[in-house]
DNA sequence: ACCGGAAGTC
DNA sequence: GACTTCCGGT
């Protein structure tokens, strides 16, 4: 039988949108690799608390690290977990175990030295949600070297939701924000990742799931079942977003650090985990903007990378030097941090961009 | 607190 | 496959 806890608090299923609005649509709850299930994944889970307030004195973003979070109270986000999955006896131990195993997957990694802290790595998680995000993501990584207002349409399947291309670009700017900190002129070949060789990890580039081209494996049956209304979605845009965003609420952003770093200055190491996947898994060199299309022939997203204005900007003088990160990791904590004082909470990066939407989704 | 192997569950 | 449970080790 079904064990129908959805308590106070925790996040409510597919289907029923706990927090103003903000949640996850169905598609979300449903693993690319088991097209069946609406088991959320422990990463949503952690995603969607962290971007809910009421949980803040449980778990939030950290401060300065972009994609890291502190679980200020282990027992209750174990807690709220195990509400989640009917697992009663889940605990920290046990969840903590299970975040672990995203170590590998990339999905996350450990704020070493900081109790209870971890950090998300986006760009990963960019390709875990859609793999298909890899296609368009042009080789050359000249493209994020300020390319010309080069466009490279890309084609996504038609159930992406908002919600997540929101996220999902956002993350891009994190990657962006990630590459230009340690960016490598080529994706380099990561041969350690899985050390069981077993294909537990995320999938990666060159060996990209079939079924995703432009298909199943990003469409998450949403083919049938229309993008939930935007109007369903309190757009709360971060502060940093740009008033176009409104369009594309996004749920789970982490607070844009303050740290702005310009044109010369010192590139944050701050970013997401990994310089680099695996081979090929270069996070997305050019922001991809939403442009609009129809949705008459293919009923596809098309997605235009703009020149990232805020971005062509930055020097790269790091083509030379060369870091070199764990090789098992994939990403070092080893994060310098600019001191950059003020600068506006605002992204100027974002702030360039437009979101086109020629006609409101459904 | 944190790590990761091993086995079990769904 | 994604955990959950248990556990020895640091």
């Amino acid at each position: 039988m079904q064990c129908s806890c959805t308590v106070e608090g925790a996040p409510a299923g597919p289907g029923s949108p706990w927090i103003s609005g903000v949640a996850f649509p169905d598609w979300a709850y449903k693993t690319e690799s088991s097209p069946g299930s609406r088991q959320i994944q422990l990463w949503h889970f952690i995603l969607e608390l962290l971007q809910k307030e009421e949980f803040r004195h449980v778990i939030a973003w950290q401060q300065g690290e972009y994609g890291e979070f502190v679980i200020k109270d282990p027992d209750e986000v174990a807690r709220l977990w195990g509400r989640r999955k009917c697992k009663p006896q889940m605990n920290y131990d046990k969840l903590s175990r299970a975040l672990r195993y995203y170590y590998n997957k990339r999905i996350l990694h450990k704020t070493k030295g900081k109790r209870f802290t971890y950090k998300f790595n986006f760009s990963r998680l960019i390709v875990v949600s859609c793999p298909l995000w890899e296609l368009w993501a042009p080789p050359a990584p000249q493209v994020l070297l300020g390319a010309p207002a080069l466009i490279r349409p890309a084609l996504l399947p038609t159930g992406l939701p908002s919600e997540l291309l929101h996220s999902l670009l956002l993350a891009q700017r994190a990657t962006a924000e990630q590459l230009a900190g340690h960016q490598t002129p080529h994706g380099l070949p990561e041969a350690t990742e899985d050390k069981k060789g077993s294909s537990s990890g995320a999938p990666r580039l060159g060996s990209l799931p079939g079924p995703c081209q432009l298909g199943p494996g990003c469409l998450l049956g949403s083919l049938q079942d229309p993008p939930p209304s935007l109007a369903s979605f309190a757009p709360p845009p971060p502060p940093s977003l740009p008033a176009d965003w409104t369009h594309l609420s996004g749920p789970f952003l982490p607070p844009v650090p303050p740290e702005q770093p310009f044109p010369g200055a010192p590139k944050p190491d701050t970013l997401l985990p990994g310089p680099r996947g695996p081979i090929g898994t270069r996070p997305f060199p050019g922001l991809p903007l939403l442009a609009g299309l129809g949705q008459g022939g293919g009923e596809r997203l098309r997605l235009l990378s703009l020149r990232p204005q805020g971005l062509e900007v930055k020097p790269y003088p790091m083509m030379g030097a060369k870091r070199r990160p764990d090789p098992r990791e994939g990403f070092s904590s080893d994060i310098l941090r600019p001191q950059t004082g003020d600068k506006s909470l605002v992204s100027p990066r974002l702030e360039n961009f437009k979101a086109v939407w020629p006609l409101d989704p459904p």
